[in-house]
DNA sequence: GTCAGTGCAAAGCTTTTGCAGCGCG
DNA sequence: CGCGCTGCAAAAGCTTTGCACTGAC
Protein backbone atom coordinates (compact mmCIF):
# COMPACT_ATOMS: atom_id res chain seq x y z
CA UNK A 1 0.00 0.00 0.00
CA UNK A 2 1.31 3.27 -1.21
CA UNK A 3 1.94 6.56 0.94
CA UNK A 4 -0.92 8.02 -0.68
CA UNK A 5 -3.19 4.98 -0.85
CA UNK A 6 -2.56 4.92 3.05
CA UNK A 7 -2.53 8.43 3.97
CA UNK A 8 -6.46 8.65 2.12
CA UNK A 9 -7.18 5.80 3.65
CA UNK A 10 -6.11 6.82 6.79
CA UNK A 11 -7.93 9.81 6.66
CA UNK A 12 -11.30 8.28 5.71
CA UNK A 13 -11.04 6.27 8.90
CA UNK A 14 -10.84 8.66 10.52
CA UNK A 15 -13.86 10.17 9.59
CA UNK A 16 -13.07 12.68 6.86
CA UNK A 17 -14.51 13.14 3.19
CA UNK A 18 -12.43 12.84 0.47
CA UNK A 19 -12.63 15.62 -1.68
CA UNK A 20 -11.08 16.31 -4.98
CA UNK A 21 -8.35 19.10 -3.84
CA UNK A 22 -7.27 16.70 -1.15
CA UNK A 23 -6.90 13.65 -3.25
CA UNK A 24 -4.75 16.13 -5.73
CA UNK A 25 -2.35 17.96 -2.72
CA UNK A 26 -1.59 13.71 -1.50
CA UNK A 27 -0.78 12.87 -4.90
CA UNK A 28 1.68 15.56 -5.38
CA UNK A 29 3.53 15.21 -2.01
CA UNK A 30 4.13 11.84 -2.95
CA UNK A 31 5.09 12.00 -5.94
CA UNK A 32 7.82 15.09 -5.17
CA UNK A 33 8.69 12.76 -1.75
CA UNK A 34 10.75 15.91 -0.16
CA UNK A 35 10.69 19.36 0.70
CA UNK A 36 7.72 21.20 -0.88
CA UNK A 37 6.11 24.45 -0.29
CA UNK A 38 2.56 25.42 0.15
CA UNK A 39 3.02 27.93 -2.74
CA UNK A 40 4.82 24.84 -4.50
CA UNK A 41 1.75 22.43 -4.30
CA UNK A 42 -0.22 25.41 -5.51
CA UNK A 43 1.70 26.33 -8.79
CA UNK A 44 2.24 22.63 -9.34
CA UNK A 45 -1.72 22.01 -8.90
CA UNK A 46 -2.45 25.27 -11.47
CA UNK A 47 -0.15 24.57 -13.99
CA UNK A 48 -2.16 20.48 -13.73
CA UNK A 49 -5.09 22.65 -14.63
CA UNK A 50 -6.99 22.62 -11.60
CA UNK A 51 -8.15 25.29 -9.70
CA UNK A 52 -6.86 24.65 -6.44
CA UNK A 53 -7.32 27.41 -3.48
CA UNK A 54 -4.58 28.55 -1.55
CA UNK A 55 -7.06 28.47 1.53
CA UNK A 56 -7.16 24.57 0.64
CA UNK A 57 -3.24 23.75 0.34
CA UNK A 58 -2.98 25.13 3.65
CA UNK A 59 -6.12 23.49 4.97
CA UNK A 60 -5.00 20.23 3.87
CA UNK A 61 -1.59 20.30 4.70
CA UNK A 62 -2.34 21.14 8.31
CA UNK A 63 -4.75 18.25 8.62
CA UNK A 64 -2.04 16.00 6.83
CA UNK A 65 0.57 17.31 10.00
CA UNK A 66 -1.98 16.36 12.31
CA UNK A 67 -2.83 13.32 11.48
CA UNK A 68 0.87 12.45 11.25
CA UNK A 69 1.12 11.86 7.29
CA UNK A 70 3.02 14.82 6.58
CA UNK A 71 6.07 16.84 8.55
CA UNK A 72 6.12 20.47 8.77
CA UNK A 73 9.74 21.48 7.87
CA UNK A 74 11.58 24.98 8.69
CA UNK A 75 14.52 25.20 6.96
CA UNK A 76 15.55 28.81 8.11
CA UNK A 77 13.59 30.68 5.11
CA UNK A 78 10.38 32.53 5.74
CA UNK A 79 8.26 29.54 4.26
CA UNK A 80 7.32 26.35 5.49
CA UNK A 81 8.04 22.90 3.97
CA UNK A 82 6.28 19.72 4.10
CA UNK A 83 7.23 16.18 2.92
CA UNK A 84 5.41 12.61 3.03
CA UNK A 85 6.04 10.52 6.73
CA UNK A 86 7.86 7.16 5.37
CA UNK A 87 7.04 4.59 7.35
CA UNK A 88 11.07 3.31 6.74
CA UNK A 89 12.14 6.11 9.02
CA UNK A 90 13.29 9.74 8.62
CA UNK A 91 15.75 11.79 6.87
CA UNK A 92 16.89 15.40 8.40
CA UNK A 93 17.95 18.42 5.87
CA UNK A 94 21.53 20.24 4.76
CA UNK A 95 20.73 23.98 3.83
CA UNK A 96 22.99 25.90 2.07
CA UNK A 97 24.49 28.75 3.82
CA UNK A 98 25.32 30.30 0.15
CA UNK A 99 22.38 29.57 -2.36
CA UNK A 100 20.05 27.85 -0.30
CA UNK A 101 19.84 24.23 -1.57
CA UNK A 102 18.30 21.74 0.38
CA UNK A 103 19.86 18.06 0.71
CA UNK A 104 18.63 15.43 2.74
CA UNK A 105 20.40 12.89 4.82
CA UNK A 106 20.31 9.87 6.78
CA UNK A 107 22.36 9.10 9.53
CA UNK A 108 21.77 6.10 11.73
CA UNK A 109 24.34 6.77 14.46
CA UNK A 110 23.19 10.61 14.59
CA UNK A 111 19.60 9.19 15.29
CA UNK A 112 20.76 6.73 17.44
CA UNK A 113 22.53 9.53 19.48
CA UNK A 114 19.00 11.59 19.37
CA UNK A 115 17.09 9.47 20.42
CA UNK A 116 19.55 8.25 23.45
CA UNK A 117 19.64 12.47 24.31
CA UNK A 118 15.75 12.79 24.31
CA UNK A 119 15.50 9.73 26.40
CA UNK A 120 18.41 11.25 28.68
CA UNK A 121 16.26 14.29 28.96
CA UNK A 122 13.31 12.48 30.12
CA UNK A 123 10.94 12.75 26.96
CA UNK A 124 10.03 9.27 26.15
CA UNK A 125 7.70 10.44 23.30
CA UNK A 126 9.91 13.66 21.74
CA UNK A 127 10.24 14.27 18.12
CA UNK A 128 12.60 16.05 16.88
CA UNK A 129 13.80 18.38 13.80
CA UNK A 130 17.55 19.22 12.09
CA UNK A 131 18.45 21.59 10.28
CA UNK A 132 22.33 21.60 9.36
CA UNK A 133 23.79 24.65 7.76
CA UNK A 134 26.63 24.58 5.25
CA UNK A 135 28.36 25.31 2.21
CA UNK A 136 26.70 22.99 -0.45
CA UNK A 137 29.50 20.86 -3.10
CA UNK A 138 29.26 23.82 -5.80
CA UNK A 139 29.34 26.76 -3.67
CA UNK A 140 32.62 24.85 -2.11
CA UNK A 141 34.13 24.66 -4.97
CA UNK A 142 33.27 28.25 -5.73
CA UNK A 143 34.78 29.31 -2.77
CA UNK A 144 38.11 27.34 -3.17
CA UNK A 145 38.08 24.03 -0.84
CA UNK A 146 41.47 23.45 0.97
CA UNK A 147 42.69 20.99 -1.55
CA UNK A 148 41.53 22.41 -4.78
CA UNK B 1 34.99 41.21 27.84
CA UNK B 2 31.32 40.74 28.43
CA UNK B 3 29.84 39.34 24.82
CA UNK B 4 27.88 43.08 24.89
CA UNK B 5 31.26 44.39 24.84
CA UNK B 6 32.51 42.20 22.58
CA UNK B 7 29.90 42.30 20.10
CA UNK B 8 29.52 46.09 20.26
CA UNK B 9 33.55 46.02 19.75
CA UNK B 10 33.50 43.82 16.68
CA UNK B 11 30.78 45.69 14.98
CA UNK B 12 33.07 48.64 15.31
CA UNK B 13 36.02 47.34 14.30
CA UNK B 14 34.33 46.04 11.22
CA UNK B 15 33.21 50.05 10.38
CA UNK B 16 30.26 50.41 11.61
CA UNK B 17 29.10 53.40 13.91
CA UNK B 18 27.27 52.78 16.93
CA UNK B 19 23.92 54.24 17.18
CA UNK B 20 21.72 54.17 20.37
CA UNK B 21 19.19 51.07 18.84
CA UNK B 22 22.04 48.86 18.29
CA UNK B 23 23.74 49.59 22.03
CA UNK B 24 19.71 49.22 23.16
CA UNK B 25 18.90 45.98 21.38
CA UNK B 26 22.17 44.84 22.35
CA UNK B 27 21.85 45.24 25.67
CA UNK B 28 18.60 43.38 26.17
CA UNK B 29 19.79 40.34 24.23
CA UNK B 30 22.92 40.09 26.41
CA UNK B 31 20.69 40.06 29.47
CA UNK B 32 18.04 37.90 28.51
CA UNK B 33 20.62 35.43 26.98
CA UNK B 34 18.07 33.08 25.73
CA UNK B 35 15.00 33.00 22.55
CA UNK B 36 13.92 36.60 21.93
CA UNK B 37 11.70 37.21 19.56
CA UNK B 38 12.24 40.76 17.61
CA UNK B 39 8.89 41.96 19.02
CA UNK B 40 9.88 40.89 22.46
CA UNK B 41 12.90 43.24 22.07
CA UNK B 42 10.76 45.77 20.35
CA UNK B 43 8.55 45.80 23.51
CA UNK B 44 11.15 45.68 25.96
CA UNK B 45 12.62 48.81 24.68
CA UNK B 46 9.35 50.81 24.54
CA UNK B 47 8.70 50.09 27.86
CA UNK B 48 12.07 51.23 28.77
CA UNK B 49 10.51 54.64 27.34
CA UNK B 50 13.38 54.26 24.08
CA UNK B 51 10.90 55.02 21.26
CA UNK B 52 12.71 52.53 18.49
CA UNK B 53 11.72 51.03 15.45
CA UNK B 54 10.67 47.70 14.82
CA UNK B 55 12.68 48.09 11.48
CA UNK B 56 15.78 49.07 13.26
CA UNK B 57 15.39 45.83 15.61
CA UNK B 58 14.91 43.60 12.59
CA UNK B 59 17.97 45.49 10.36
CA UNK B 60 20.46 45.10 14.13
CA UNK B 61 19.40 41.19 14.49
CA UNK B 62 20.10 40.79 10.73
CA UNK B 63 23.61 42.66 11.16
CA UNK B 64 24.17 40.83 14.33
CA UNK B 65 23.29 37.29 12.67
CA UNK B 66 25.76 37.98 9.98
CA UNK B 67 28.77 38.87 12.01
CA UNK B 68 28.35 35.95 13.65
CA UNK B 69 27.52 37.15 17.54
CA UNK B 70 23.59 36.35 17.40
CA UNK B 71 21.91 32.92 16.04
CA UNK B 72 18.52 33.00 14.55
CA UNK B 73 15.89 30.50 15.79
CA UNK B 74 13.47 28.90 13.68
CA UNK B 75 11.13 27.21 17.01
CA UNK B 76 8.18 25.89 14.59
CA UNK B 77 6.14 29.37 14.77
CA UNK B 78 5.83 31.89 12.50
CA UNK B 79 8.20 34.16 14.77
CA UNK B 80 11.94 33.82 14.47
CA UNK B 81 13.80 34.22 17.80
CA UNK B 82 17.36 35.12 18.17
CA UNK B 83 19.88 34.83 21.38
CA UNK B 84 23.52 35.67 21.61
CA UNK B 85 26.17 33.05 20.31
CA UNK B 86 28.05 32.16 23.74
CA UNK B 87 31.73 31.42 23.67
CA UNK B 88 31.76 28.56 25.46
CA UNK B 89 29.63 26.26 23.45
CA UNK B 90 25.76 26.38 22.26
CA UNK B 91 22.92 25.00 23.41
CA UNK B 92 19.56 23.53 21.94
CA UNK B 93 15.72 23.28 22.18
CA UNK B 94 12.78 21.77 23.44
CA UNK B 95 9.30 23.38 22.42
CA UNK B 96 6.09 21.77 24.14
CA UNK B 97 3.86 20.62 21.41
CA UNK B 98 1.11 21.64 23.88
CA UNK B 99 1.74 24.78 25.22
CA UNK B 100 4.70 26.26 23.29
CA UNK B 101 7.15 26.56 26.23
CA UNK B 102 10.52 26.26 25.02
CA UNK B 103 13.53 24.94 26.85
CA UNK B 104 17.12 24.95 26.45
CA UNK B 105 19.24 21.93 26.79
CA UNK B 106 22.44 21.05 26.53
CA UNK B 107 23.88 17.34 25.73
CA UNK B 108 28.14 17.18 25.15
CA UNK B 109 27.65 13.93 23.93
CA UNK B 110 24.77 14.83 21.22
CA UNK B 111 26.80 17.90 20.49
CA UNK B 112 29.79 15.12 19.53
CA UNK B 113 27.62 12.96 17.43
CA UNK B 114 26.18 16.16 15.20
CA UNK B 115 30.23 16.83 14.84
CA UNK B 116 30.59 13.25 13.83
CA UNK B 117 27.86 13.19 11.57
CA UNK B 118 28.36 16.49 9.87
CA UNK B 119 32.14 15.17 9.45
CA UNK B 120 30.82 11.92 7.89
CA UNK B 121 28.69 13.86 5.60
CA UNK B 122 31.59 15.55 4.38
CA UNK B 123 30.42 19.20 5.96
CA UNK B 124 33.76 20.36 7.71
CA UNK B 125 32.40 24.22 8.74
CA UNK B 126 28.78 23.67 9.22
CA UNK B 127 26.55 24.92 11.89
CA UNK B 128 23.78 22.48 12.90
CA UNK B 129 20.54 23.60 14.42
CA UNK B 130 18.10 20.93 16.42
CA UNK B 131 15.08 21.39 17.49
CA UNK B 132 13.09 18.98 20.05
CA UNK B 133 9.42 18.80 20.15
CA UNK B 134 8.19 17.08 23.23
CA UNK B 135 5.38 17.53 25.74
CA UNK B 136 6.77 19.74 28.79
CA UNK B 137 7.11 18.85 32.32
CA UNK B 138 3.59 20.48 33.09
CA UNK B 139 1.79 19.34 29.98
CA UNK B 140 3.01 16.02 30.42
CA UNK B 141 1.31 15.63 34.40
CA UNK B 142 -1.84 17.29 33.15
CA UNK B 143 -1.86 14.42 30.13
CA UNK B 144 -1.72 12.10 32.83
CA UNK B 145 1.91 10.52 32.89
CA UNK B 146 2.40 7.01 32.95
CA UNK B 147 3.57 6.99 36.66
CA UNK B 148 0.69 8.90 37.67
C1' DG C 1 30.03 68.03 6.62
C1' DT C 2 29.05 63.29 5.27
C1' DC C 3 26.88 59.23 5.38
C1' DA C 4 25.62 55.25 8.33
C1' DG C 5 22.04 54.65 11.51
C1' DT C 6 17.33 55.43 12.77
C1' DG C 7 12.07 55.89 13.16
C1' DC C 8 7.86 55.95 10.87
C1' DA C 9 4.71 54.43 7.49
C1' DA C 10 3.65 51.65 3.77
C1' DA C 11 4.34 47.56 1.20
C1' DG C 12 5.38 42.46 0.71
C1' DC C 13 4.87 37.69 1.63
C1' DT C 14 3.16 33.70 3.79
C1' DT C 15 -0.62 31.97 6.11
C1' DT C 16 -5.40 32.24 8.17
C1' DT C 17 -10.23 33.39 8.32
C1' DG C 18 -15.01 34.32 6.45
C1' DC C 19 -18.33 32.93 3.55
C1' DA C 20 -21.25 31.00 0.02
C1' DG C 21 -21.76 27.03 -3.00
C1' DC C 22 -20.74 22.24 -4.23
C1' DG C 23 -20.80 17.41 -3.67
C1' DC C 24 -19.44 13.23 -0.89
C1' DG C 25 -21.55 9.87 1.98
C1' DC D 1 -30.04 16.09 1.93
C1' DG D 2 -26.83 17.53 5.66
C1' DC D 3 -22.54 18.85 6.62
C1' DG D 4 -17.74 18.65 5.38
C1' DC D 5 -14.87 20.25 1.69
C1' DT D 6 -13.63 23.82 -1.48
C1' DG D 7 -12.42 28.23 -3.87
C1' DC D 8 -12.25 33.01 -3.70
C1' DA D 9 -11.36 37.24 -1.46
C1' DA D 10 -10.15 39.71 2.37
C1' DA D 11 -7.63 39.94 6.64
C1' DA D 12 -3.87 38.98 9.79
C1' DG D 13 0.88 38.63 11.30
C1' DC D 14 5.77 38.94 10.70
C1' DT D 15 9.29 41.15 8.20
C1' DT D 16 11.23 44.31 4.65
C1' DT D 17 11.55 48.50 2.04
C1' DG D 18 11.29 53.62 1.13
C1' DC D 19 12.30 57.86 2.73
C1' DA D 20 13.53 61.85 5.30
C1' DC D 21 15.98 63.14 9.38
C1' DT D 22 19.44 62.62 13.03
C1' DG D 23 23.71 62.11 15.01
C1' DA D 24 28.41 59.59 15.04
C1' DC D 25 32.83 60.19 13.29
Amino acid sequence: MSWAEETLASLQAAGHRSGGARRAVVDVLSRQGCCLSAQQIFDELREQGRPIGAASVYRILDLLVESGRVQKLDLGSSTAYYEPVWDDGHHHHVVCDACGRVDAFDDPELERALVRAQKRLGYTSATHELVLRAACDDCYELAGRPSG
